[in-house]
Parts: C-alpha cells; structure tokens; sequence
DNA sequence: TAACGATACGGAGCACTGTTCCGTTTTGGC
DNA sequence: GCCAAAACGGAACAGTGCTCCGTATCGTTA
C-alpha cells in the first residue's frame, strides 16, 4: 500500500533496503527514549544516514511512524475477531480490547499525542490508525448492541477518539491514570 | 499573584500599562482567529509593539493565555458553589459544571490541547487551571459522593485532566463531539 | 569486467518559530 | 529642561522541519 513497506521492497536498490531497515530500528529506538516528537535530525544520526535519506523513504514523520508501529497495529487489529470469539459476552471482549489499545498508546510516548486529527501533517497516521482499528471497533460495539449490553448511539470514530485522548499525557503524570477513565467511559456506554 | 495582572499595575509606567492592556486584546484576537498556538510574533505585530515587549509583560505564552482567560476561569470557578445550592441534585450540579469547563474550552481553538501537563513551558498554564478549578470540582465530587450518588475512588484533579483531554480538537472535527463523550465518562461515575 | 544510466545518498541551506540581549527611546520626578 | 530609571524595539541566535542538488553507489548491459 506505501512504497515505504519494508517487505514489498524487491524493486529497490539493496542499499536503499539496507537504509530502510536500519532507520526503522533507529527510529524504534529513539522514539522509546525520546519520544515520537524526537528530531528528525536524531534519527538520522542514529541511523548513521544524511537527512536526505530519511525523507526519501519516509516523506513525513507520520510514515515513519506508521511504518515502525504497524505490526503492533495489526496485533491489535486482529485480536478485536479473536477476542470476540473467546469472550463470554460481547461486552467482555470489548473491554479487553480497549484495553489493548490503551495499552498500546500508553506505552509508546507522545504517540497517543499525535493521533488527534488536528496536528498538521499528521494525516496520514490518523489515517492509518483510525482506517485500521475503528472498523474493528465498529465490530465490536455493534456486537455488544445487538446483545443489549450497551447504548447504540456512539460511534466507533468517536469513541476511538476518545480513548486516544483520554491516554495523551498518562506516561509523564503519575497522578493521571488513562486506563482508570477509559474505564469509566467503557462503563458509561452501558445501558 | 502575579505582575502581569493588569488591575495592579499602579506602579508601572503608563506606557507600560497601555500595552499591557493592548497586548492583551491583542492576543485575545489572534487567538480567535489563530488558536492558542498563534506565532508569538503575530500577537506582538497585531499588537504594534516588539518582541522584547511581549516577553518583558508575559515570560511564558502561559502567562499570556492565563491573563487573557484569568476572568472566564474566574466565572466558571465561581459557578460551581452556585450550580450546587440551584440544583436538584449535587449531580445534576456536577453535570451543568462540567458542562460550562466544556463550552469554555471547545470555543477556544487548540486550548484544550496545551492543558496537559508534559508540553513543555505550559506548567504555569496547568498549574492555574488546575490550582482554580479542581477544588471546585472536588467540591462538587465530594458532594456527590456524600449523596451516594457516584463513586467516590475518582479524584478530582484525574477528571479534571480527563475531561479536558476529551475536548482537545474538538472544535476542528465535525464527527467528534466531545460533549457526548464527557456525558459518557459523567455517567460511568454513577453507582 | 568496464562503462554508463538510473538510483540513492549526504548534508548544506532555507523557512519558520521561540527567546534573548542590548542600544535607543520614553517617562516622570526634580 | 534634565536625568536616571523604566520600557521599548527588533536584530540576532538557536532549534527544528524540510528541500535541493552535487556526488557516490548500484546493477545492468555489452
């Protein structure tokens, strides 16, 4: 889907591969210790390449982004079916993907940050994040409706969202729990 | 409390007291028109004064905000002992009062989104709204509480950060409604 | 294997923003 | 009117995103 997906890459140059794996690994690595607002400049650095480089293979941060955290995504992703599945109730495998989420976003600093829609040039990641889960959200909220568990009236966008803003900032305040009021949230959807 | 107030300014000069005053309007216009995060040069220009100006009256664009919002805070810090002796129920008076910090902060542009404590130089931003308006809502948290109303394991200061995460770009995104969410977390607080 | 066009690289440089610093101007008391 | 203190203005510096183009590398073809 992107020409920046490290596995699709049989028509480029070997280093132009090479290049592209080890930004993916330096990018990983700077974003656990700086954050995901780290300087381009510094993951460039770390990946021993000129600036040049890193905007070729990934002409904006949220591609980068998007590219070092899909496999997560997609983990994710897939576990809503699953879950459904294993679950005693709809409602039960709800919660626990939400859960898997907030996990996610918690762990990985400054990202919950950048998924709001505002941000200038990050369309793409919201993009990517929303067109990737929301649907599996969607899967799951309409399965937990149809069981009478919750309120039909909230999106699965809307509440993607809210989830995503309920987790900005939980890794830096100690007295901010995210997990604590997405529950809360979960709870007030029920009927 | 603190000497960018302009009501206590008898010992300053009377130049420095006009731009102050027109500094402020100024940064009120621009926020409007280009959000909180306006360029700090666009407010001293609309204000016809310098940078150094600026930043003599106002250290930190925090100041700034807290200055130019200082009255509205003040009005909404106010209303929550009023809301609890006018209401039914201190849970009604709970949701009315949230519902006013919700109005106040989706009206103004990208306000929401410099609330949360990491953004780096926002702490006197944070620290005011969260020194005013979270005994207040404690307030009417605990008043709750006492009626059996709600439970009573969410400190104030959490839902305080929560709700105003929920509101951050809000007022850029059409299928988002931050109000809707709010009452969701309001009601998954009720026993 | 040598040559050559296509591909990719590196990093200087530009644009934009926050912030500081200091020479100049204005103010207000004498 | 004079002068010291207060305040002003904006040039200059620093950090960051992003572009551009001369140079180096690759891989194919003869």
């Amino acid at each position: 889907m992107n020409d920046s997906d490290a596995g699709a890459a049989r028509s480029k140059r070997a280093d132009a591969r090479r290049n592209e794996r080890t930004l993916l690994e330096a990018a990983a690595a700077v974003f656990v210790t700086s954050g995901v607002d780290a300087p381009v400049r510094d993951i460039a650095a770390r990946a021993g390449v000129g600036m040049g480089t890193i905007y070729r293979h990934f002409p904006t941060r949220a591609d980068l982004i998007v590219a070092v955290y899909r496999h997560q995504v997609e983990a994710c992703a897939e576990a809503g079916p699953t879950l459904l599945a294993s679950s005693a109730t709809p409602h039960a495998a709800l919660t626990r993907w939400i859960d898997l989420f907030v996990d996610f976003l918690v762990t990985k600093h400054g990202l919950a940050a950048v998924l709001r829609s505002d941000s200038a040039g990050f369309d793409t990641l919201h993009a990517y994040f929303l067109d990737r889960l929301v649907p599996v959200c969607a899967q799951l909220l309409d399965a937990a409706a149809a069981a009478g568990e919750i309120r039909a009236d909230v999106a699965a966008y809307e509440l993607m969202r809210g989830v995503g803003n309920l987790c900005i900032g939980s890794e830096s305040d100690p007295d901010y729990d995210a997990r604590r009021l997405v529950g809360l949230l979960i709870t007030g959807l029920a009927l």
